[in-house]
DNA sequence: CTGTTAGCGCATTCAA
DNA sequence: TTGAATGCGCTAACAG
């Protein structure tokens, strides 16, 4: 293999000392116009560039930042990436992806190997298994040691640091007011276990909103989904009861898409029999048939605002400073599946 | 600011030198059980982690690759990262993702970031304005410097490097027979400019199987999509046609779920007026009414291979070996958008 | 104008 | 059983 090309082989190639073509390359007024020129030339021929791992170790900086998120496969988090992504190129920074995979071991271990000097700091939106065993030592260790930490939509409460979520409270209260504001009066929700707090929150907003209009809060009504069985069959079980719902709001994109095909399966009319809404940052949404509302999320947004914080902490490690919790807006994305014609 | 933990740290606080801390906390029999003891526990206490990129500069090795995709915002490339990033972890790998938006100048500034030594080798999926300006230099440049370069799906045949793609022209002729097997024999297809190797390619296919089956190749059948003004406008001309098809083959997820509710808007039924079939590895496609029948990537795998070769590569840099293209199958899912009943 | 030295954090060889 | 010295690639303070 060609091995690459350091200040010190060029050095040798003129028998100069390291440190005069470190000096040379940088343009310094220090070298003679010759010796510069020459050096310069050589360089360029050979594509020297300066070794990354040498002078971040110098300067214990990296302009690196990790971010563990739990699947890559899922449009938010995409989306969050290409906020994150984008703020971090503008600010020369470059920034390295883990996934988490949902696991909580592999959470750690990311937190662990990020943790060794090759990031400036961290970006992070839990893991489901994390939030189920509700251990969180490993934030608690690294944030103890120095390293700035940012968490965003599935946060933890009790950790200290800076976080972005969106306002899930306030969109599952939205998503529920617009079908009742339509009309409709039974309404279910299909969300996800407890643990996962965007979904708790998101139903804490729907409950809310139940309330606000005097209607029933009915257990029947409230299926959270167990993604490790058939998630389909736990969909059509609530269509099937005695006593059906009219509405449906999905904490998600998946759930609410599955859910317009049972309706459909079922033979049930699109929003006159049933109206579904769904709360995503997702494509599949306007492909649907009819095209799903949803609550809007902001990925991209939040990404953004992510890196900012981050930054910020970074430029300010020394400074005390204060942590705190940005709350990105949703709102509502009306399209066909609630909207009746009346 | 805390400041990190060092040997040196530790060897300062038990007065010993900086070498017996290594050797001690790499349990070294050299030294003796009691000092190995108490500095380990006084390591662990505080959380000791060896510095990465002291490591990597010594060893010359970092244990990470590069990754540089058009888009995190597809799921096709969000698959391949997962499918990367799966082995990559198997392996102690980990991955750094940089996004070039389809810019040549960002994939230019990317490649060069990463060439800086903070990865072992980099995977690559060319921008599209890289493809349509048909300049490489930067990846002859980089693989001149004996930096090893993986490249999959959107790949360039001159360049002499491992390359990793979908089966695009078997994939468009399958979807083309596909279609022609059904019964349809006016076949349009939405594909990309010829500059995006995939969309041509998958446009070969597309030809050879109307060829196999003598039906005539139209010109006003084959629609290069122009993602720069209004696609959906483009999709309808083609169905307002005089002589509109009765077949649509869309080289990507997006033109034919969009296809599929022009059709509806224009109140043609589908498949009994239209068969759409797709090309893709999204979710889209099951979720559209009536279900889209695509061509499958492999998106996954797809990664998993990019991996295996980079490190085949990283591993063997000094043994001089031959490139090759691996070529991963695509096959049909059969969905509603073209299962007409007889 | 050019070179020496020191140091970033670590592992390793060799000497004590 | 411990430590000093060296080097990975680079910069910067300082000396000549």
């Amino acid at each position: 293999m060609k091995t690459k090309i350091t200040l010190k082989k060029i050095a040798k190639e003129f028998d100069v000392s390291i440190s005069t073509v470190s000096k040379a390359l940088k343009d310094s007024h220090e070298i003679s116009e010759e010796v510069r020129e020459k050096i310069k030339a050589f360089a360029a021929y050979y594509h020297y560039k300066p070794n990354s791992l040498a002078l971040n170790l110098r300067n214990q900086k990296t302009k690196t930042i990790g971010v563990i998120i739990p699947e890559i496969v899922h449009h938010f988090f995409a989306k969050v990436i290409s906020g994150i992504e984008k703020k971090a190129n503008e600010q020369g920074y470059n920034v390295m992806i883990c996934l988490s995979n949902e696991s909580y071991e592999k959470e750690v271990l990311n937190m662990e190997m990020l943790s060794k000097g090759i990031v400036d700091g961290i970006i992070i939106s839990v893991a489901k298994e994390t939030e189920a065993k509700d251990d969180y030592t490993h934030f608690e260790e690294l944030i103890s040691d120095g390293i700035p930490i940012v968490m965003f939509d599935r946060v933890v409460e009790k950790i200290k640091c800076n976080k972005v979520i969106a306002d899930d409270f306030g969109g599952g209260f939205l998503a529920t007011k617009h079908l009742i504001d339509e009309g409709f009066d039974k309404i279910a929700i299909l969300t996800t276990p407890d643990y996962v707090t965007v979904g708790k929150t998101r139903m804490e907003g729907y409950i809310k909103a139940l309330e606000n209009h005097q209607l029933k809060i009915q257990n029947d009504y409230i299926i959270r989904i167990d993604e490790y069985s058939d998630v389909a069959r736990q969909i059509e079980k609530l269509l099937q009861q005695e006593n059906p719902p009219n509405g449906i709001f999905a904490v998600n994109e998946i759930y609410a898409a599955t859910a317009i095909q049972l309706a459909h399966k079922k033979g049930l009319k699109i929003p006159e029999d049933i109206a579904i809404i769904g709360f995503t940052d997702g494509l599949i949404s306007s492909f649907t048939y009819p095209s799903l509302t949803t609550v809007a999320q902001h990925g991209r947004a939040m990404g953004e605002k992510c890196f900012d914080l981050i930054l910020n902490e970074v430029n300010n490690q020394d400074t005390q400073y204060q942590h705190h919790t940005e709350v990105i807006g949703t709102d509502l994305k009306v399209r066909e599946s609630t909207k009746v014609l009346k």
